[in-house]
DNA sequence: AATGAAAGGTCGGCAAC
DNA sequence: GTTGCCGACCTTTCATT
């Protein structure tokens, strides 16, 4: 069970708020039809179930000449983790880290201003173990607010060979 | 050419945004030892060169139970390609889209509050060809700030072998 | 849990230097 | 880029529903 489930009044401040962050709780009462006081203590209790978690401005890296961003995949040798013997620090391009199941360890998303400089990082994480790399030619969007959950939907529209019709299972 | 090149100013700006996106300007101004009629005018002149292109709260996906993260990596069949024949809409999981070079066509970074729920949107995403996925198991950082691009460091510390001495190119 | 009013502080914009 | 000022807005508290 989840600490705190946000009703909708709940996921009308954090659309509003993900869509800009800088607005007054005045404002924001404003769109969401509710009094200044009553928005300023939703969003705390939505701070403090560690739901709002931040806010950020965002910064094109394009615009300041950070063009070229692409995955690495990494398997990392035994003993010579990426995370357990690198400083973050040591590649600030690395902007994103995420450990993985299947093939490899670790994926990291990275950002960078040239092919060039590119090349010398692969050689530089590429001492921690054997990688691949995929460059990213655009993306049509990124960072899509985070809304309710859907209604879950069925695995499949109709019966499949391995769903008996009685229904039982293992559940 | 770039349009503008932000200083040193500017980056102090972009970093406390990056860090707290809703401090007033005369708190930044404060924390960068700036008053702050200039403190806007820069914000104002980053938005306008397209530098600062938004402010959004960060909504923890977890703590709203959508726990899953994963990857889809797909190779869309001819003429089913999914940028051309699906509405983003159809795929609210799908939070993040990149256009590929190499093996795949687009990467899919998708969020779903199940493993069942995943099954699904595997399905329903696989009628547009083969796809690969990747889940991800935990993410020890992400959305790492965009900061002023390091100095470009040498591909290798040495000379190797298709190094020539003479360091005659082709450029 | 939400509202309304009131108090006090803060903010943002403008003009002048 | 800075300072000073003014009007407007904002946040907070508290009593009330």
């Amino acid at each position: 069970m989840r600490a705190y489930e946000p009703d909708d009044t709940d996921w009308a401040i954090l659309h509003e708020l993900q869509l800009d962050a800088r607005i007054s709780f005045n404002e924001l009462g404003r769109r969401i039809h509710l009094s200044p006081p009553s928005v300023a203590e939703r969003v705390r209790r939505l701070e403090g179930h560690g739901i709002l978690t931040g806010y950020a401005a965002h910064v094109d890296p394009a615009a300041v000449g950070q063009d070229v961003t692409a995955y690495i995949n990494l398997r990392c040798d035994p003993g010579r983790c990426l995370l357990k013997t690198a400083d973050p620090e040591e590649f600030p391009e690395v902007v994103e880290i995420h450990k993985l199941a299947g093939r490899h360890c670790t994926m990291l998303r990275v950002r960078v201003a040239s092919i060039a400089h590119f090349e010398g990082l692969v050689e530089r994480i590429g001492t921690h173990g054997p990688l691949e790399t995929t460059m990213v030619m655009s993306t049509p969007f990124t960072r899509r607010e985070v809304r309710p959950a859907p209604p879950r939907r069925p695995v499949t529209t109709g019966d499949a060979w391995w769903q008996a019709k009685d229904a039982s299972g293992d559940a």
